[in-house]
DNA sequence: TATACTGTTATAATATGCATATAACAGTAA
DNA sequence: TTACTGTTATATGCATATTATAACAGTATA
């Protein structure tokens, strides 16, 4: 699992980890059932803390998409498609959130952002 | 110029801030050259610290809405709000593109992000 | 059972960002 | 001079993120 982490970044740490994560998983790089990094060997290998580490973890297994096991480690979920569409749901839901910023500050209409839809959208009727 | 400022929101009171005075400018509220309210009569009004109004004018300073002169007051720059808005759709239409990728490759339809669209924009005057 | 891995928990310390209060300083205009 | 402007410095409170350290607990295996 190829993971970067920024401390530049103005998103923390931990946030960063659970993207990855995530990626990871949709991208089939880890598997169903598939042993995670312990948070040690991760923690280490990242050069941060397992602390920061293991909120990550938590966060993911409140998501669904881990299951840890004290002990044994954390492991994928078996794949719950309704889990992912969820998450690309959200993912769109960020990106429309920014687009009302923005378009709110910079006297840009709803019906504007709709012509754009529907050019990128291909024609079709909203 | 009404300006209503949130303790439960989740953005800070100078992004609140900036984002009220940037509609303003766009609506024309606030016209070129216009003097905008001093740091402590706008800290006054809305019972919060003039350091918070300042950081919102230094913001705005720095992106360019409007120019401080110490002694003087804060002006909205004379401006070419076409160009920002360009630069703005520009922006938006690469938020489009991406929602339009994830939403192809995610099995999300066409409906379901305009129902997106929909909440996020909902009720809002443009 | 001993060991070496796993995760868990508690505590304390540090850093950063946001917001505040207060006081003093500096420029502008009547 | 007075009464507005903005500026700067200092200190405090608070929340969140991150860290280090240490001790504790479960699992697997030689």
């Amino acid at each position: 699992m190829d993971i970067i982490i920024s401390n530049s970044s103005s998103s923390p740490i931990y946030e960063q980890l659970k993207t990855a994560i995530k990626q990871a998983i949709f991208s089939n790089e880890l598997k169903e059932e598939e042993m995670l990094p312990s948070v040690r060997m991760l923690a280490n290998d990242l050069k941060i803390s397992f602390l920061t580490v293991k909120k990550a973890y938590d966060e993911l297994e409140k998501e669904g998409f881990i299951k840890t096991v004290q002990g044994k480690g954390s492991f994928v979920t078996p794949k719950n498609l309704d889990l992912i569409r969820e998450e690309k749901l959200k993912e769109i839901q960020k990106y429309i959130e920014q687009i009302y910023n923005i378009s709110k500050t910079s006297n840009i209409s709803k019906e504007e952002v709709i012509e754009l839809f529907k050019i990128i959208f291909e024609g079709e009727d909203f």
